[in-house]
This record gives C-alpha cells, sequence and structure tokens, in this order.
DNA sequence: TTTATATCGTTGCAAATGCAACGAAGTCAA
DNA sequence: TTGACTTCGTTGCATTTGCAACGATATAAA
C-alpha cells in the first residue's frame, strides 16, 4: 500500500497555515470595525494606490471581480468608499477612500503592524528567511 | 499619512500563496476525478488512519464537522465510503474507505506525489529549508 | 432510577463564493 | 456610419460555507 501524509503535503500545510492566520487576524478587524476579508483588501489597496478601478483592484488584490464589486459596494453603504464613474473611459469606476475611509485606515493600519510584528515573534530566527522565501514562492506561483 | 503594503503583509502573502496552490493541485482531482477539496482530505485521511469517526477526522484534518459531515455524505453515495455506527458507542460514525475508494487513492497518491515534486523543483535550493520552516510555522500557529 | 450535562453527527439558514451572462461603453476596421 | 469585437462592472444562480440548534446517545451525580 502507497503511503502518504497529508500532513507533510505542502499545499495542505500551506492552507492550514494560511487558514489560522488569516482568521487570527480577520478577529481583530472584524470585531472592531465589522470588516470581512474582501473589504479588508479592497479598503487597504485604496489607501495606497489611491482612486482606482475595480478591474486594477481585482488584479492587484488576487480577487475575482464579483467579489470586489461587492466588497466595494458594500464599504460605500457604510461611507467608507465613493463610487464614481471615470469620465475618460466612462466603463470604468473611480473608487476612492472617504474621510471615514482615510479615518478607519488610521486606526487599522497600526494593528495590522502589531499583529505582523506578533508573527515575527513566533517566527523568531526564521523570521527574515522565511518571508523571503515566501516572496520568492508567491512570485514562482503565479 | 502612514504606510502600509499589502503585498508584504504575510497574512496576504500566504492566502495568495495557498489558494493558487490549492487551485493548481485541486485542478487535477477535480477533473480527474470530480472530488473537492473537503472531499479529498477525507479520502486521504481515511486511507492514512483506517476508519475513524467524523471528530476525529475533523480535529486532524482541520475541518469543521459539517464540512466533514457532508463531504463523508457526497464520498458515501458516490461508493468511496462507507457509514456504519460505531457499535460500542452508538453516538460515533465510523467512516471506512470500500474498495472503490482504496483504488482511487491509488491512482490519487502517484498524482499527489507528482504535485510535490513539481513544487520541490520550484522551490529549487529553498525546498528542504522552506518546508521545515513552513512545519515549525503551522505548529506554532495552531 | 431520575436528572443534569456533555458529546456526536446532521441539518437549517443566512451569507459568501465562483462562474457565466448581461447591458453599457469603448475600439477599430470596412 | 455601421457592425463586429472587446472590456468594464453588476447581477443571477447554484453551490459552499460557518455557525447555531437539534435529536440521539452517553456519562455521572443525586
Amino acid at each position: 500500500m502507497t503511503d502518504f501524509s497529508l500532513d507533510e503535503f505542502l499545499p495542505y500545510q500551506l492552507s492550514v497555515l494560511s487558514a489560522h492566520i488569516s482568521r487570527e487576524f480577520s478577529e481583530i478587524y472584524a470585531e472592531n470595525f465589522g470588516l470581512t476579508v474582501p473589504e479588508w483588501r479592497v479598503i487597504v489597496h485604496l489607501h495606497n494606490a489611491g482612486p482606482v478601478s475595480v478591474r486594477e483592484i481585482q488584479a492587484r488584490v488576487d480577487m475575482d471581480k464579483s467579489k470586489v464589486s461587492r466588497a466595494a459596494t458594500r464599504l460605500e453603504k457604510s461611507g467608507h468608499i465613493t463610487k464614481e464613474t471615470n469620465a475618460d473611459d466612462r466603463r470604468l469606476l473611480k473608487l476612492a477612500l472617504t474621510d471615514k475611509g482615510h479615518a478607519l485606515m488610521k486606526e487599522l493600519i497600526p494593528l495590522a503592524q502589531k499583529f505582523e510584528q506578533k508573527l515575527s515573534d513566533r517566527l523568531g530566527a526564521d523570521n527574515e528567511v522565511l518571508r523571503e522565501m515566501i516572496a520568492k514562492f508567491v512570485k514562482a506561483s503565479q
């Protein structure tokens, strides 16, 4: 009988690891701010990149466009972003943070940085090497 | 304005990496055998561990019990596993692979090993170190 | 025995998901 | 200008998900 251990299967390990860490972090911003993961990704990207289209976010943040669209709708309803049509190309939207959105980011970013620090502590001596390797692996897998 | 890059945020990187690799692999067994990820996890665990309860799988395979239960129901319908009640404790189920289930595993395991090899090639010199570090990280995060 | 409490697997339900299809808007060649 | 084709964001739909609640069974104390 062929032997095979799920525990040592890299796709499985990565999935478990990612799920645990995502949940750990999302509990922070879900509890405090009522955000979902897609909303978090959209709002962070808008904070970094400034006003952009749905298509732009979709490409940069690894989410289906319907997921982006729905997250953007919720963020608009909660007053964190605005949606305008791009005057140059009226197929495109221009999503942008509101003042309320910026204020939210001002609270969220320190929490994210604190969480990053927590992960670094958890990794100890492996921290930098592991991060570099994962970054390389991400690129090689895209 | 505080700066924060999603690209360098470890939870995000892990999520993207895990999603890509899971999809890459699931395309193999989804196309060829019509399995979902939860079904794959259940059937692999049964192959390794022999007959066990839903509770046992839930704990060992990092899935909610409802997910395990539904995957098991589908696997039973497709003839890959059987469900019996445990005679010693009639609250428990005893899930076990059928001959058809064993035959499926005999085909699937080589594909999984081939995929592992592909990932190892992709990782190159990082392969062993990264795997060790991830295993450690998984344990530290549980 | 009776009663209270815990555990097991299933199910109902609301929310989230991926995917395809859609209308609107843009492009470009005939 | 027309018509074919592409791209954008939204939406419909079937499926999956997480979570809580449930009945059934087991355990243990009164």
